[in-house]
DNA sequence: ATGATAACGAGACGTACAGTATCGTAATCG
DNA sequence: CGATTACGATACTGTACGTCTCGTTATCAT
């Protein structure tokens, strides 16, 4: 709420006529939507609350997202996600990225905001033109830290990392979103076991 | 719609007195719901539209549910399930039941009430107490053939099975609902094989 | 300077739908 | 046959999305 009004700043653009965008609203705006996305969820987030906490009129934020869903993915895009951990080893890794990551889910609304993209994907496939690069993006150090156990010769070379990295999640999503179970940082190293040593029995000491 | 109106029912109905409730309604309410379900998905789904549907008034959907969500969960109840298969090895079953299972998310909008519903469990954790039975026992039959896997020897008998059936289930709900993939038969086989496999290189033949 | 242009905050408006309430009617019980 | 309750239909309230129109303000071209 600083009392400057107008900071411009659209200084490159080339043949732009009339006022330019404000960049402060811009921010404000993104901000509210991470506020009250924090506060009431996503489903209870209305536009025109973000209007009035970010001190802007509704069509400000039309003009710039055609729609409440484009301007929740972006807020949603600067909400943390997994942090490059190396430690030496890939269990290591795993065991540390997932425990950092957990954090955030009891501290940001990440566990609201991602079963609400993904229900609405389903109906919404266009959906998924801005939302995949952002998750994407969201996974990158966890293909990091096993394309760094292959290099270590931790997994066999023509392991399907992508499948892999979905292994290790998979569980955390599941019981997260559709279980709603939280989860201790202690089941974090179970989990990371099991799915880096398999279901199957290991009968490497049994003959 | 059959025309045979008013069928009653509720002959056991002790202290009742006046008009009892239409089971032919009733029916035809979830009937409704699940072919708008299907047809629309979870959240362009509106009361108005199964009441017009099945032919009913609205009050006499929310005389028997509470709101919207209690009826859209009893419908989502009577989708399939995992159907238990027994092949005679873990992998058999795993990767039989999985395969079947995955049809039913391309003839069904499970794969569009799931994330709706986890979505909604986010914001309203009552609806928990609801929804968990119902997916508790949609997975009944996963649970029941890693327990043959423990009692064939496959899986060692201090697994923790429920987190077993959640790794295994994982990169499928992981990718189904927030990665909005298509997930291939051929699919099948490595996730059942990487889950149960794990990660790790096998250093079984190594030395 | 000054006029054209476009964004600004504010908020009215149209539409849609959840959930409630009220019709007159119909079915069941005592 | 009268009390009671569900029935289908529909009017109503409240909320929120997305559009539109205000009068105002910042920037560019001349």
């Amino acid at each position: 709420m600083s009392a400057e009004a107008g900071d411009g700043l659209r200084g490159g653009e080339s043949g732009a006529a009339g006022r330019p965008r404000s960049g402060q609203a811009h921010r404000a705006i993104l901000d509210a939507t991470l506020e009250l996305l924090l506060e009431v969820g996503f489903s209870a987030l209305t536009v025109e609350g973000v209007a009035s906490r970010a001190g802007v009129g509704k069509a400000t934020i039309y003009r710039r997202w055609p729609s409440k869903l484009p301007l929740v993915v972006e807020a949603f895009g600067r909400l943390p996600a997994f942090e490059d951990i190396d430690t030496g080893t890939l269990a290591g890794d795993l065991k540390a990225m997932l425990t950092r990551y957990l954090e955030d889910f009891t501290s940001t609304p990440l566990a609201t905001v991602y079963p609400s993209l993904a229900a609405e994907r389903a109906h919404n496939p266009e959906l998924g033109l801005v939302l995949d690069p952002v998750l994407k993006g969201r996974r990158r150090p966890l293909e990091a830290a096993l394309q760094r156990g292959v290099a270590r010769g931790e997994i066999a070379p023509d392991t399907d990392l992508d499948l892999a990295a979905d292994l290790i999640v998979g569980p955390i999503a599941v019981r997260l979103f559709f279980r709603g179970m939280k989860i201790q940082p202690s089941m974090v190293d179970p989990m990371v076991d099991l799915a880096l040593g398999g279901v199957l029995r290991d009968l490497r000491g049994t003959e």
